[in-house]
DNA sequence: GCATAGTACATGCAAATGCATGTAAATGAG
DNA sequence: CTCATTTACATGCATTTGCATGTACTATGC
């Protein structure tokens, strides 16, 4: 089966999803440092184990709602357990596992991150489109994944 | 001036943006190793080139034009060139400077993995979007830039 | 002219990343 | 049960990246 070759509208939305995302990334990720906090995926995991509350999730589970790559995630952990802002449980039923649960601490990070992070979406997204482009944008985005 | 928080859709846009971004940079990248290409990168240097004839560009020209930091493309045109597919000319009136011009073989490089990076940007965008919706999605991402 | 500041590009070093592989435990076939 | 396979996670090593700084030339102020 032949694959056929983009239209020059295809090749246009391409490269301004690569920017756009470029520059909206770029923007919140400076405003995190700015403020001396770590990057983004700090946050990400943060927000999982948050919503995962006490029975905390396993570092496979992180690795898909994540986009990072096991041996990203096995390091990334390591490095926000060092700072005391996760901790490792054993996990019930397999050895080889266990559960990531945020601490009070993480808590107050990921709090504190917001602060910072949601303004900085807000300028990157929000200020620039009506609601209703926004909807839209966050539609056809969707299809794309 | 006070900077406000997003809302539930800014949000949502949010994610998807860097979640279809990635997964459609994903597979465009795996596209070209799989074909043993090398990455995305090259390929816009090439094409910027391209474009620029035989006059070439400079360096500080070609970040503006790429999403990389000035030591990136420094490092980038310095493999680039090794592997023979740009040569740098003597920057006349600047002594500093450089001009970087594509070479045959760089032409062909493009040309080639044009054909495999063309079809994944339809797999990743065309495919999944109508001709209007595509274009609607143009739209939107071009003023997040 | 001279001194000072700015621009163009390169690079040393530390940290992050990708890739392949390792270890240990779980699963499944016989 | 036994052995092969798969899954969960970690890690050594090479490459890439980020950051700060270096070098060389240009532009500007006086």
């Amino acid at each position: 089966m032949p694959m056929s070759i983009p239209t020059k509208s295809t090749v246009q939305a391409w490269a301004r999803l690569v920017r756009a995302q470029h520059s909206a990334h770029f923007l919140v990720e400076k405003a995190l440092k700015q403020n001396g906090f770590p990057p983004l995926t700090w946050y990400d995991v943060l927000l999982e184990l948050e919503r995962a509350g006490q029975a905390g999730l396993r570092p496979f589970e992180l690795e898909r709602e994540l986009l990072l790559p096991q041996y990203g995630v096995s390091r990334l952990i390591e490095k926000i357990e060092k700072q005391g802002y996760l901790r490792r449980n054993k996990c019930l039923g397999d050895k080889r596992g266990q559960r990531l649960v945020i601490t009070k601490a993480g808590e107050k990070l990921r709090q504190d991150m917001w602060q910072v992070y949601g303004p900085a979406i807000e300028q990157a997204i929000g200020q620039r489109l009506t609601s209703a482009q926004t909807k839209q944008l966050s539609e056809l985005l969707a299809k794309l994944t």
